[in-house]
DNA sequence: ACTTCACGGGAAAACGTTCTCCGGAAACTT
DNA sequence: AAGTTTCCGGAGAACGTTTTCCCGTGAAGT
């Protein structure tokens, strides 16, 4: 019932506290007759070492934080779900934070983990610019890894999905499949992936065509802001929307369907992140898939490696290849259309 | 840069470390004068109270772990989320796992857990029977409430949505609406959910009349299930679909539209728990709608009141009810079919 | 036969709290 | 005026580790 703890194995084993310990963690050697002793009584009284204690002591809490904008965003349950493994494969624990899509929840979210001796800190900022003092100040204190988006230049080290590229596949696939009408469908805000995606698209539209327009409508990446787009923008005929995000790019399906339009025979919809939704979608969306598992593993990587507050200079900014995923929404043949969805 | 201490503090405001940890504390009454000059010192000096010393003193983390079958189940963020700021509201952390959707990982993650010296667990156990050994031997430790599901009887205190309620307000609301020939389509196994919502249907479905058919597929709680469902089912025009959960009957709507089915005309389809996708489905799924907030509500708040190991006798199965949301794939008016659809 | 090591082991000091004592002074009792 | 309580504050012991010293012992080097 009650705790064992060193003491009681050195006991049990006739052997110091001290030992017990070398023994155990391995910190350096011990007599082969003495280790097996200890290790015997450790096994027999069913001794568990105490987190608390050894962090205490070791100024290390094997404890990594996670600080999501919105767990309730589709997008991050498979990147969580990584993370962890990742993390709990080397033996250190998660400590999860959601802070609403608020800076202000998110700084003190930042803080209550810091205060919890968090090793290091993975952050997916909510603002690109607001959440900014909050991961500076973090950064300087523990390792501190940007997921997914930015937080300004030189805050921390960043692991991200390339969206100049993922963009480009995009471009690439309607050019190829002959479209030549898009309207890119995004998020207006700071916010890194809205910005390097519209970015992207705009220097890469010319693709379709020299006479492709360069029409933009900015919302945010949500459903909602899909179906209004739909609305603004449908009057005018494109022949393919692309969209920031799959969020957007559902609700835009949506919308399509109520007005009755065919898709992808009058018009192609494109989305971003490949969440399980979009292979549920009807048509099935023609998305670009991030890389979850690699993204994960390589902040993972990256916070291990990192000393606290490492030299601006040195912050790396790792941008892994997005790959895309093509289905019905955009099936170049539109007697295919609804049949060419392949399952998330 | 050095953490500053409680030492640093007394020293700062010229008295000892006890004193200053009673007023920052709040332990005991102390002198306005000794309280404002600590107060002082503290704020002066950015005293943060160091946590992982706290709790080894105290023996209380303020950390409670949170152990998931599988997170990319899209139930399952709102409920995070939902816990997350229940719990972060009472200044105590959430350390979460991700087991895979198997037993022994999660065996595993509850030790991990458990050496961690979270205050207390929240699992939302993998399987009612494999996950029992693990689960009660965790529940004699620290207290522990089971979410969403079930395992075993007298295991541990639970929460969760009054499955048969919610089958019952499917069933009813079908044959307000005129169906008669209903086809359930569940998952098989020993999960409490699934056991009990099967149940549940059984023993409902004569509310169609009495010559409503006891029909019956088991898989699991996958889309997939839910097309392969479709093909099994569909020959025999079953004239409502009755889905387990709403992965299943996003699976079963994808494929009614392939076989060209009329959904609701021919076929209504209902799920349940009422996750995001269901109001982005075509037509838009009626469900049952579980009451995340209240259900994170009340776990958190049985988890500070219950003293580790209590006596089984005193278990508590808190289940609270559902809400059966109406939309498009159950219309009772066929001509409103893909029009109705209420958004996420 | 003396150093000089390498080696295995123990005692005890940290780590930053909380909390139990204990003592002195002031405030009440008789 | 002496006893008794209350109040405020400090010294120091815990909590369970890790880690730094230090002390033997025996083996190797002179």
């Amino acid at each position: 019932m009650a705790e064992v703890t060193l003491k009681d194995v050195a006991r049990a084993s006739g052997c110091s506290v001290a030992t017990v310990s070398r023994v155990l963690a391995g910190t350096r050697p011990v007599g082969a007759e003495t280790a097996r002793a200890v290790r015997d009584a450790a096994e027999r009284l069913g001794y568990r070492p105490n987190h608390v204690a050894r962090a205490l002591r070791s100024r290390s809490t094997g404890t990594v934080g996670l600080v999501l904008p919105q767990i309730t965003n589709p997008f991050f349950p498979a990147l969580v779900r990584e993370l962890e493994h990742a993390l709990h494969a080397e033996g250190r624990a998660l400590l999860l934070a959601d802070c609403d899509d608020d800076p202000e929840t998110e700084a003190a979210r930042i803080g209550a983990l810091l205060d919890r001796q968090v090793d290091a800190l993975l952050v997916v900022p909510a603002d690109e610019r607001r959440s900014r003092p909050a991961v500076a100040a973090a950064a300087a204190r523990v390792p501190l890894v940007l997921l997914d988006r930015g937080c300004g230049a030189g805050v921390a080290d960043s692991v991200a999905v390339d969206n100049a590229a993922g963009m480009t596949l995009v471009l690439d696939h309607l050019a190829a499949t002959g479209r030549r009408r898009p309207c890119f469908v995004g998020a207006a805000g700071t916010a890194s992936t809205a910005v390097e995606r519209h970015a992207a698209y705009e220097a890469g539209v010319h693709a379709l065509g020299p006479d492709a327009a360069r029409r933009a409508e900015l919302g945010d990446f949500s459903v909602e802001w899909g179906r209004a787009a739909v609305d603004r923008v449908w009057p005018s005929r494109p022949d393919a929307l692309v969209c920031a995000n799959d969020l957007i790019a559902a609700g835009a399906l949506q919308q399509l369907r109520r007005l009755g339009a065919d898709v992808p025979g009058e018009v192609a919809v494109t989305g971003f992140d490949d969440i399980p939704l979009a292979g549920l979608a009807d048509p099935a969306l023609t998305t670009v898939r991030q890389p979850v598992a690699e993204l994960a593993a390589e902040a993972a990587g990256l916070l291990v490696r990192r000393p606290a507050g490492a030299a601006p200079a040195a912050r790396r900014a790792v941008r892994l290849a997005p790959r895309l995923v093509v289905r019905g929404s955009s099936a170049p043949d539109p007697a295919a259309a609804g049949r060419a969805g392949v399952p998330a």
